[in-house]
DNA sequence: AGCTTATTGATAACGAATCTCATTACGTAT
DNA sequence: ATACGTAATGAGATTCGTTATCAATAAGCT
């Protein structure tokens, strides 16, 4: 049987008010500064929970995981700056039929496609000189 | 000065006979176990360079990194086999061009993007029961 | 051939993520 | 309320992919 614990609740509300994608380092480091005894691996089980379940979106990125609460239920990509981490969720029904189309004409099967976008969000774009 | 040597052109020539996307780790095996005496270290970095010299395409999965050789200087995509790791290049311009749009609507610059779908190939999709 | 220095490779070091297992505490039954 | 079964926790050890170290090697130029 599941079990509602403060520490899943701790990591849901930590992930809540990130502002773009954490990783469980990260999380874990920000839950202990603020007074929290959790522990890392729970915060790496919690996360992976979330996932699971739909209540968080993950990337890889330099090897390393990276979560972000998100709305749950619906299927939606991501806009990521680069620079800041802020994020906007997309959703782009174009791509999604694309992406089956595009299987089927190669006799793929059962498609899931991985799409984000990255870039420089407006205000880092003005900070950060083109290059 | 950049210089040729034997190594690099081992890795280049075992990554294009690969079927599809493989591990720095398993290549190396490879090289290993076909005689050569190729290092860890020396794969890694000729797959990296091969990376950025746009000759191999990357992608992480499971947290490490995989690499395939790639037809060089076209922007594409990939189609990948979940089961046999079949592997195909596609191209979608429309896709592109949605990431390019979808970006400036958010007053992002500088777009960049992550598209891969993953399926069974139609081999493995009759190999493979649905679910 | 000689020289400069990029490259190599065995190994150590690093970091993210998982496993172990004794302890804790959630949820239910009493 | 109290007791109980067991899921969940957490500190530390462990695994595993990747990178750094550094002496030895060899590529390319003169």
């Amino acid at each position: 049987m599941k079990r509602n614990t403060w520490q899943r609740e701790a990591v849901r509300s930590a992930l809540g008010t990130a502002e773009g994608f954490v990783s469980a380092q990260s999380l874990h480091t920000s839950l202990r500064a603020a007074g929290s005894s959790i522990g890392l691996a729970t915060v790496y089980r919690a996360l992976a929970d979330l996932a699971v379940e739909g209540d968080a979106d993950a990337l890889q990125q330099d090897g390393e995981s990276l979560f972000r609460a998100c709305t749950p239920g619906s299927h939606h990509h991501h806009l990521i700056c680069r620079n800041c981490g802020l994020t906007v969720e997309i959703e782009a029904d174009a791509v999604e039929q694309w992406a089956r189309t595009v299987a089927a004409q190669h006799g793929f099967t059962q498609p899931n496609h991985i799409v984000d976008v990255f870039g420089l969000c407006s205000g880092c774009s003005v900070a950060t000189p083109a290059g």
